[in-house]
DNA sequence: TTGGAATGTCAACAAGGCTGACGTATTCTG
DNA sequence: CAGAATACGTCAGCCTTGTTGACATTCCAA
């Protein structure tokens, strides 16, 4: 599976993947960043629309373990966007303790606008390296992750 | 140079991808958050200190344009460390308005703890995903920077 | 010698993390 | 059925790290 003769990388290889993941991220979140300040929100706030877009109808817990923030810091983000009309809020149908969350045709159109910017950069850089720079862009990810968040990525991916 | 003929990414390969920007840079900040927690200091102090590392005497107008900052952020991070003792400042030589700086001892003693931290997971990440996806790894993070921040990536990596 | 560049610093503010504590439904369990 | 546990919301307060705006100092260069 793994390669069986792994090469040891340098510590100038190491130090230039961990440049490249902080410059990139930067690259990453700029876009919407700038789309969330017109409308006043944080990169919290769009945190909280994709993961409720990914699998609508999430409860809170899930969205808190998804996320990694304490339900106070979450509650903040929520509470102004149900405010807002962007999302929308249900009664558990199995258990009545649980809140389903789920999107409004608002927060749909806002969570269209922020993908779309972001997607935009993601794919000119996928077209730019080549489908199989991407291959190994995901398997390196995936593997950085940590174990408890593998499971969350590709969650409604199927 | 580039594939003359891309394939088109769908919606859900740019999904995939988008997520597990956000869940690896979860995983990649959190060995040396832990260790920065511990010492009282936070990410921000972090980069500061890896960017004087990289380029030892470097002013402060280059770090800032780095971090993408502004200058009233970055001061209050950098006193600290000056008042830590972890980093030093010179007067430039060629032009005595700027300053120089660089790492004390003490400043090299937690950069490498943090540094060690961060390139283990890295280092496990390259190592079970293999050498071929480090390489589209780092071609995709290129492609997704921007211009301005790739001018600084691989600067003082040669 | 004067304008602008590089730097430092004061003050005030906002976003978004955190902890701790408490209240209220609702469900599970002994 | 009573009490424990769970899911959620919320109040209060704190911290880091970003922002703007204003202003002083030092020094280079035309």
């Amino acid at each position: 599976m793994a390669e069986t003769l792994d090469p040891l990388h340098s510590e100038k290889d190491l130090r230039r993947g961990i440049e490249a993941m902080f410059f990139a991220y930067r690259g990453f979140t700029q876009d919407p960043d700038r789309i969330l300040a017109q409308h006043g929100y944080g990169r919290a706030h769009h945190r909280a629309l994709h993961f409720i877009h990914r699998e609508s109808g999430l409860n809170v817990n899930t969205l808190l373990s998804i996320l990694g923030v304490t339900k106070q810091s979450l509650n903040r983000v929520l509470r102004t966007l149900i405010d807002h009309g962007l999302v929308e809020v249900s009664v558990g149908t199995e258990d009545r303790r649980e809140r389903n969350l789920a999107l409004t045709d608002k927060g749909l159109t806002l969570i269209a606008e922020l993908s779309e910017a972001q997607a935009a950069r993601v794919r000119a850089a996928y077209a730019a390296a080549g489908p199989q720079a991407v291959a190994g862009f995901e398997a390196v990810l995936e593997a950085m992750m940590d174990s408890d968040l593998r499971d969350h990525y590709g969650r409604a991916n199927r």
